[in-house]
RNA sequence: GCCACUGUGGCUUAGAGGUAUAGCGUCGCCUUGGUAAGGCGAAGGUCGGGGGUUCAAUUCCCCCCAGUGGCUCCA
């Protein structure tokens, strides 16, 4: 007999060699929701065999590690339908993601039809009810079993020993290398759904084998699986590009060129809106403004070290009579030429030089999106030249610059992540070891100092410094980098940075800040647009009060309003056309104006005007001076809600 | 750049080897209307572009271009 400890401080006696499962079972019941079971804290599969005395806890499926293996299994099930369908197609690895999992095979692209032939077949496994079983083997078995298999050899040759341990898991004709734990039977994986195929490379080295990679969904209930299905329509309907356009915001035109957005005139409101906001912004926080060029000398690049390090990013040279000229991919060359411009003292550090700077970067055609990914994008650039003393406190008034940001736009899914340099893959990086090691730890001690949670990755780093980023998600879950603080500790050699300092000798220990807070015009709108699904706060709003008259008599004093808000610094448009009033608010809905004013015979007696908000909440006969000055107060704070009709 | 899918009037879309739907929008007339489709009428498309197969191609094939989702990359 043996003790099994079952939680809560209770104990039960079982027969040595019982089951994980079958104490789960017996304690929580048939439907416990359990997919594995934690033995002494470890991840085990139910028909993990008790033999001493240990500590039992069922995995539930809608648990954290329960997803993971339930996706993980799910994997295994679509290589089993793929090996089933494809005889010569080879699985490579499959892991659980976030809302399901991948698995890449090396084999023929196939495209929706096959998707669906192989989601069918993974349904009549499920429906065989076939019981997944986990072998113990030793190296020389498995070299055995998966010989025609040169990926999976290769996953041997590196891991075996090490985490993958020596286990495959067998499912009737299926057998996969993978260190489990994994459900028990086929049928435990009912709510799934392939998604989407991929071109995918073999350990993501662009110069190996090309995979095929098949995503799927998958979750514990029929809910879960609905639910995700909802958030997935619910993110076309946030969608920036959807909303771009139906607002007139932007445009992109197969003849100026594929990732080249055109600011169209309500997004060039907007546009402004948040320009405006960040010159406030940087004056307050003592920054001065400068306008550069958007292309230099071949040797400016050089200096900088984008050349060498960042020239798949820059686009071809432009051959003139006088050398080569590059269009810049960044500000920050021309901003250093800046600070040597002039001769700097310690009593003039730290010095911040801004501009909203436009830049244009090669990017793969296949990679654009939208306004998220683009070839000429406007930046919240700044940099900040200072001494190593004074590193701590600029970054820190950085990360709280980007959080009043935040609050003001009315964001708060964010993650911080400290990028560091990759130590295995120099030819990306400038290779100054002791530097990249002194500034991350820097940066690390400045994050732990701040107290915000931030997870560390390698290889995200800037080529001249680790840099913190802040990554936010689009409504479809696809992570990319909002704000970024980025800590250069190459510039001063490059460019000669240097000051006077309090002894009288020149000092040329200049660290450099550079920083975006508000990311680029272009992704901060997409981000904006998502979040707001285009529902803009009053001060964003390209028109901040659509006037709707009810009949032809009301135009003229429609014009009255128009004007009063006009010099009140209000924009906005009339409707005086003799469509119906429903027909004309339901057009104007598309532009989302912050407010609609309708004006009829009562309004135009009482000299008021009868708000209705985007919801359709509607507040009758307020007096027009009154709506002038709520709504001028609204766009003077910047308020996030729109409070004028309750 | 790579893989898959998609591309029909301004927008959303039907269709299929015989040059094509419908709704919205636009324009005109009627309606002067109080809160998400008032009525009638008209204009508008060489079906993304170029080749090929065919008596005939928007439909089938090939090559481009663009969009979408991924890969890679990144603000």
């Amino acid at each position: 007999m043996i003790s099994v400890d079952i939680g809560e401080g209770e104990s039960h006696e079982y027969a040595s060699g019982i089951s994980a499962g079958e104490v789960i079972k017996n304690v929580h019941g048939r439907k416990s929701g359990a997919v594995a079971a934690f033995v002494n804290g470890e991840e085990r599969d139910m028909s993990f065999r008790l033999d001493e005395n240990c500590k039992v806890e069922p995995i539930l499926g809608d648990s954290e590690e329960g997803l993971y293996i339930l996706r993980h299994s799910c994997a295994h099930l679509l290589a089993q339908a793929v090996t089933q369908l494809y005889p010569d197609a080879k699985p490579t690895i499959g892991p659980p993601i976030e809302h399901g999992f991948y698995y890449d095979f090396a084999m023929d692209p196939i495209g929706d039809e096959e998707l669906r032939q192989i989601e069918k077949r993974m349904k009549e496994l499920v429906k065989q009810n076939i019981s997944i079983e986990r072998e113990e083997l030793d190296n020389e078995s498995l070299r055995e079993i998966f010989s025609s298999n040169p990926f999976k050899l290769e996953i041997m040759d590196d891991k075996i020993g090490h985490d993958v341990g020596s286990s495959a898991y067998r499912q009737g004709d299926f057998i996969d290398l993978c260190k489990g734990p994994h459900v028990s039977l086929t049928s435990q994986l009912r709510w799934f759904k392939l998604t989407s195929t991929s071109q995918a490379y073999w350990r993501a080295d662009k110069d190996r084998e090309s995979l095929v990679r098949i995503y799927g969904m998958c979750y514990p209930s029929k809910d879960g699986l609905k639910e995700r299905e909802r958030q997935i329509q619910e993110a076309a309907r946030r969608d920036h590009k959807k909303i771009g356009k139906e607002m007139g915001l932007y445009m992109i035109n197969d003849l100026i060129g594929k990732g080249l957005p055109v600011w169209l005139p309500y997004g060039e409101i907007l546009k402004s809106e948040i320009e405006n906001f960040a010159i406030e912004t940087e004056e307050a926080y003592g920054y001065d403004r400068v306008t550069t060029p958007v292309l230099g000398k071949k040797e400016l690049f050089e200096t900088s070290g984008h050349l060498p390090h960042y020239a798949e990013g820059m686009y071809p040279p432009m051959k003139m009579d006088d050398g080569e000229y590059y269009l810049k991919a960044m500000n920050c060359p021309m901003h250093h030429l800046v600070f040597t411009n002039s001769k700097r003292s310690y009593r003039d550090l730290p010095i911040r030089i801004a501009e909203y700077g436009t830049v244009y970067r090669n990017e793969l055609s296949g990679t654009l999106a939208g306004l998220l990914r683009v070839r000429m994008l406007s930046m919240n650039d700044a940099h900040v030249y200072c001494t190593l003393d004074q590193v701590a406190t600029e970054v820190r008034s950085n990360v709280r610059m980007a959080q009043e940001y935040y609050e003001t736009f009315g964001f708060d899914d964010y993650d911080f992540r400290l990028s560091l340099w990759d130590p295995d893959n120099k030819d990306k990086y400038i290779d100054q070891p002791e530097n990249w090691e002194a500034t991350q730890n820097h940066l690390r001690e400045i994050m732990d100092g701040l107290g915000v949670e931030y997870t560390e990755a390698v290889g995200e780093a800037a080529f001249y410094g680790p840099k913190i980023d802040i990554q936010f998600r689009t409504v479809l879950g696809r992570e990319e980098s909002m704000s970024t603080i980025q800590l250069d500790f190459a510039a001063k050699e490059r460019f000669g940075l240097s000051y006077m300092d309090e002894t009288g000798n020149e000092n040329g220990e200049v660290f450099v800040i550079h920083r975006a807070p508000l990311s680029t015009h272009e992704r901060f709108v997409a981000f904006l647009l998502e979040q707001w699904a285009g529902n803009l706060p009053t001060w964003l709003s390209p028109v901040q009060a659509q006037v709707i008259t009810i009949s032809e008599r009301h135009k003229d004093y429609a014009e009255n309003v128009r004007e009063t808000l006009k010099i009140a610094g209000v924009r906005v448009k009339v409707d005086d056309s003799d469509n119906t009033i429903g027909k004309k608010i339901r057009m104007h809905r598309k532009s989302r104006p912050a407010y609609m004013l309708i004006l009829g015979d009562d309004e135009m007696k009482g000299g008021s005007v009868s708000i209705r908000s985007r919801n359709g909440k509607q507040k009758n006969g307020v007096p027009l001076e009154q709506f002038v000055s709520d709504i001028f107060a609204e766009i003077s704070n910047r308020t996030k809600d729109l409070s004028l009709v309750e």
